[in-house]
RNA sequence: GGCCUCGUAGCUCAGGUGGUUAGAGCACCGGACUCAUAAUCCGAGGGUCGAGGGUUCGAAUCCCUCCGGGGCCA
């Protein structure tokens, strides 16, 4: 049996409400994983939450909950945000749950059993930001303040941890990433990466005392993991591990996460990988961010409602769409409701959905739907190849901006062609020939349409393949985007794709 | 503070190993068509390529400084 192809998006901190960032990033993995498995590949996609840490504990105590009742009601509500954006993970990981703290207590072992100099205790003085969970250089630091948090106190802490020597792994983390077995994409990511792997790391505590909301840190005196060390392996323990089979999946193929925070995926987490001699995963793809009327989206007030509202704005199909082809999935990009708007209605309403509508209603009109066989090519087939071409090129590098924009060019392509050709024209004139001819490439651009945009759009999509006449679902059915045949189909005018 | 990155038509972006009049889509304006969700097609207008300086016969493209957005700093 083949390996799944195993995706993984960044697990979110519980403590607070999902948010157009979150968004941005399952929706962006839920289209590879659409992607792999319209090609008929096998998948695991998993996605889930972190949910221990000192932020967390003090989120609940101030909403007045015990913290596992706070996190199942935050965990209910983001699986819940991702189901309604029509994400199709296959597992949900929480870093509260027993698969999740055995394997973070068996990797930890493992470890200690294979480089047992490499987890060390030690005395750990500095200055805690209880807002990034980490101690704050001098470099990091001021006025007395975060940089990042500048309204919390840091808290002058003296402790005994455990560390972690991250700087024996500073060269083997450098040569998996130039050579290629560890990628780093996009580029701009692994240059910044690679540029701290040379500048040299320094050994980091994995532990923390009197801090009760974590998982215990194995052989250790009261102390828990640290919430990051904990939360990597979360990729880890969604694969069974230790139990058996958990090789089955293990690498992973992709990492998706947000560019904030490659130093923990590309630096941290493959050392301790090889620190416990597991294998490395194949990728991290760090996307940007999601801007909101050109600023930051972060937790803070009114975004949570933002995307409740983007959702409701034009449907899920629609944001997810927005998302992809607009902001897209490597650089930052931004969000508003005027941008949106514009391109539900000229991409969505008049682009796409004015081409089914079009399309299917000649077909029916002219034909009672029917779709004759072996009609000799028009110049639009070839236009549709060259374009599928492109939307397979930039899809398999991950570029699902580009992908897109290929989407919307075959739209426009197939809506000139129909004014060139004039269908209405050949009907009056009774050109029969000519008239299948046309309505029969139409018609497969259709399909193909309804291929391409089916990662993207999953409903939309499904409800125009259900339209053209085409049995069963649409996942596996890559392969008939190459020359789909749609000689002797009976095709019917979809129910209004994307209405104004 | 250090390092990195981005800044091109109203908006979203291409271009960028220097070289003819800087491109596309959206929006706006004019025309055409009628199959379609008052949709679509064709055409026109619109930019001193963030600012300043430098290198060069020639710079959006290379160098420096500054301004603004973003990221990282164990």
């Amino acid at each position: 049996m083949t390996k799944p192809f195993y995706l993984t998006t960044a697990i979110d901190y519980a403590n607070g409400d999902p948010h157009l960032g979150h968004a941005l990033e399952k929706i962006g993995a839920d289209v590879m994983a659409r992607w792999r498995r319209l090609g008929g590949e096998p998948v695991h996609f998993v996605m889930g939450m972190d949910e221990h840490g000192q932020k967390v504990l003090q989120a609940a105590q101030a909403s007045g909950r015990e913290p596992a009742a706070y996190t199942d009601a935050i965990s209910e509500r983001f699986e819940s945000t991702w189901r309604g954006l029509a994400c199709s993970h296959d597992d949900w990981i929480r870093t509260t749950q027993p698969r999740h703290r055995a394997a973070v207590t068996a990797l930890i072992e493992r470890i200690r059993e294979r480089h047992p100099e490499h987890l060390f205790v030690g005395d750990y003085e500095g200055r805690y930001c209880v807002g990034c969970e980490e101690f704050k250089q001098d470099s990091q630091i001021v006025d007395g303040r975060c940089t990042e948090h500048p309204s919390r106190e840091l808290v002058l802490t003296r402790e005994r941890n455990t560390f972690f020597r991250l700087s024996a792994w500073q060269d083997a983390v450098l040569e998996a990433i130039e050579a290629g077995r560890f990628r780093v994409e996009p580029a701009i990511r692994r240059n910044e990466v690679l540029a701290v792997l040379r500048g040299g790391l320094e050994d980091i505590s994995i532990s923390r005392s009197r801090l009760p909301w974590g998982i215990p840190f194995p052989g250790g005196d009261d102390e828990t993991v640290y919430v990051w060390f904990d939360a990597l392996i979360n990729y880890l323990s969604a694969t069974g591990y230790p139990e058996d089979g958990w090789d089955r999946l293990w690498p992973a193929d992709v990492h998706v996460i947000g560019k904030g925070i490659t130093r923990f995926h590309c630096i941290i987490w493959p050392a301790m990988l090889m620190a416990a001699d597991l294998p490395l995963p194949r990728m991290v793809w760090a996307h940007g961010y999601v801007q909101w009327g050109g600023a930051k989206v972060s937790k803070s007030e009114g975004t949570a409602v933002s995307l409740d509202e983007a959702v409701a704005r034009h449907g899920p199909d629609a944001l997810r769409w927005f998302l992809m082809r607009e902001v897209g999935f490597e650089a930052d990009g931004d969000f508003t409701f005027e941008r949106f708007d514009a391109r539900y209605a000229a991409d969505l309403a008049d682009g796409l959905g004015n081409l089914a509508s079009r399309v299917t209603a000649m077909a029916v009109k002219y034909r009672d739907g029917a779709i004759a066989a072996g009609t000799p090519p028009t110049p639009l087939r070839e236009t549709a190849v060259a374009l599928v071409a492109e939307y397979v090129a930039a899809i398999s590098r991950h570029d699902l901006r580009g992908a897109a924009a290929a989407i919307e060019r075959l739209v426009g392509e197939a809506d000139a062609f129909v004014s060139s050709s004039a269908p209405w024209a050949l009907a009056k004139a009774g050109q029969d020939a000519e008239l299948d001819a046309v309505l029969a490439d139409l018609v497969q651009v259709l399909v193909r349409l309804a291929l391409m945009s089916a990662p993207f759009m999953p409903e939309k999509a499904r409800s125009l393949w259900d339209a053209l006449g085409r049995d069963g679902p649409i996942e596996g059915q890559w392969r008939s985007a190459e020359q789909p045949v749609v000689g002797g189909t009976t095709v019917r005018k979809p129910e209004n794709l994307f209405p104004k």
